[in-house]
Parts: C-alpha cells; sequence; structure tokens
DNA sequence: CTACAATTGACAACATATTGCCAACTTGGA
DNA sequence: TCCAAGTTGGCAATATGTTGTCAATTGTAG
C-alpha cells in the first residue's frame, strides 16, 4: 500500500523532470543568445573547462552522458567559432586533446558569471536542505540508469 | 556564504538533470521497444489517456509543456500507427479532438502497466518522504519557468 | 456587421540527440 | 611479436525538440 504510492510519486518525479528539463534547456538558451551561442553547446564548453586536463571528444562524452557523436558535433561547430584548441594526443594518433581557447575561456567566464546570478535569483525560494535532499536523490536515480 | 553554497547546490540539481533526463528518456525508449513506439510518443499516448475528453493538439501541447508543432508531429506519425482517433471538434473547424484508438488504449494500458512495474523496482531504494521532497522541490522550479 | 488580434494546423528550416557503419588506432593476451 | 577485441573519429540516417511563416478560423470590440 505505502510501497504502490511510492512509486506514483516515483513516477511524478520522472515526469516533472520531463517538463523541468526543456524549460531549463529554453532557460540556457536564453542566457546564452547573446553570446551567440545555445545552452547544448554551453554544456561543452563547461564539462571542458571544469576538467582537470585538456579532454577527447570520447571523454567529454563520457562526462556530460551523451553519445560521443552528439558531443563531436557540438565541437565541430564550437570549433567554427574559434572557441577551442586542439593539440596532438600522445596516448591516441586519432583523438586529439580539446581545450577552450582564450575567446573561449572569455565567452565561458562571462557565461559561468550570469549563470550564477541566475542560480542565486532562482533558488531563492528554497531551502538549502531540501536542495540537497533532492540532489542526492537525483544522483542515486543516475547511478541506477548509468551504463 | 550560505546563500552562495545554496546556489551551487541548485547549480548542482540543474546539471543532474540534465543528465537524467537523457537517461530517462533512454529507460523509457527501452520499455516502449517491444510495442514499437518511443519514449517521446508514449508521452503524448499518456497525455490522451489522461485527459478528461478528447483534445486538440494544441491542447495536449500546452499540457505536455511542448510546442503545438512538436505534439502534431507525434500525432501524425502515431496515428499512422492506427493508434488514435479523430472527430470533429464543435468549436474549431481546424482543430479535431483526438482520443486514442481501441489498440491505442490497448498499447498504452500495457506500457503503463510496464511502466508500473519498473517503477517500483526503481523506487526501492528511495524513502517516501525523500521523494515527495523532491517532487515539490521540482515542481516548484518548474513553476518559476513556466510562460 | 466589420475589422483586427489571437489561435490553430500545415509546412519548413534548424538544432540536438540517438544508433549504425567503417576504417584507423590502441590494448591485452597468447 | 602477432592478432583479436575494443575504442575512436568521421559520416550518415532517424527521431524529436525549437522557431518561423502562412492561411484558415475564432473571438472580441466598435
Amino acid at each position: 500500500m505505502s510501497k504502490a504510492d511510492k512509486s506514483e510519486v516515483f513516477t511524478n518525479v520522472i515526469l516533472e523532470i520531463f517538463k523541468l528539463g526543456g524549460l531549463l534547456i529554453s532557460e540556457g538558451d536564453q542566457l546564452s543568445k547573446e553570446y551567440g551561442t545555445t545552452s547544448a553547446r554551453w554544456k561543452v564548453l563547461g564539462a571542458i573547462a571544469l576538467a582537470d586536463s585538456p579532454q577527447t571528444v570520447s571523454q567529454i562524452a563520457k562526462t556530460m552522458g551523451l553519445s560521443r557523436q552528439a558531443v563531436q558535433r557540438l565541437v565541430d561547430v564550437i570549433s567554427k567559432e574559434g572557441l577551442l584548441e586542439f593539440r596532438a594526443n600522445p596516448v591516441h594518433k586519432k583523438a586529439r586533446l580539446i581545450s577552450l581557447s582564450d575567446s573561449g575561456m572569455d565567452i565561458y567566464a562571462k557565461l559561468d558569471k550570469k549563470q550564477v546570478r541566475w542560480a542565486k535569483d532562482n533558488s531563492l525560494n528554497f531551502s538549502k536542505k531540501d536542495l540537497q535532499t533532492t540532489l542526492s536523490v537525483l544522483k542515486d536515480v543516475s547511478r541506477q540508469f548509468e551504463p
């Protein structure tokens, strides 16, 4: 009885994630528009910026939980905009190492600054405890489905 | 100090939603594959099945938080598979009313049954209280961004 | 009744995600 | 050292989401 109710709540969490995901992508697109980029490309910039060292496409894709091909395409288009730098990978002849160019770092810093303000503004109505619970649950759910 | 930390947690929640969203779509695709459909189409079937009365494309789109055009395309392809029925709308000559056909209801019932089992299995490790907190937070976040 | 704004479906272009395929490349075991 | 299995980028097809445009339709105000 109680278990059945729990799985219904679980299902509603999932439906809400689908809905909220779309809304958040729109928000990201709005935030990044001024710098001529999109939320998907911003995510790639972020994955590169936050990595400890230059990464290959394949590594970035793993970090992001996306397919390699999706990231490859995004990297290609971001690279055309001059935001990335490539160098040879001593470990693999085909898989170059990718980092942000100077202008890539510049754009990312601006986006990040804007996002921090946005997050501050939009987290006002939530308690830290609730957000931490939410994060913990979401991470545990993710873990259940990761390949 | 404490506020800055909270917005970081908020940001991490958002990143986790992006990641988990992709994983859940894959799950939905796996679950629906056996009935020759996809998670996106299943969502449309669900929106129609759960509506109190037959809906127009535009109404379904509003319920789902998607664009009208996205839903139109999905409705068209689901209709080709014989899962939908259309009838005239007394209120609007162009906007037909859509409901599930007999086989549409059959497929949806099967998918729903499968999903209930899936949700039961996958909610085992979570407390009802945590899931309720999570749902509440996610809904409140959605509310902030809805048009 | 008429004019205008808003809504709706149809069609299109674009962005982004997946899976599949292939050749080049790397890794690990015999 | 050699070979088979696994990984990687490049290319392609498909699915799904967005925004834009247009004509048909509806709703509202004068």
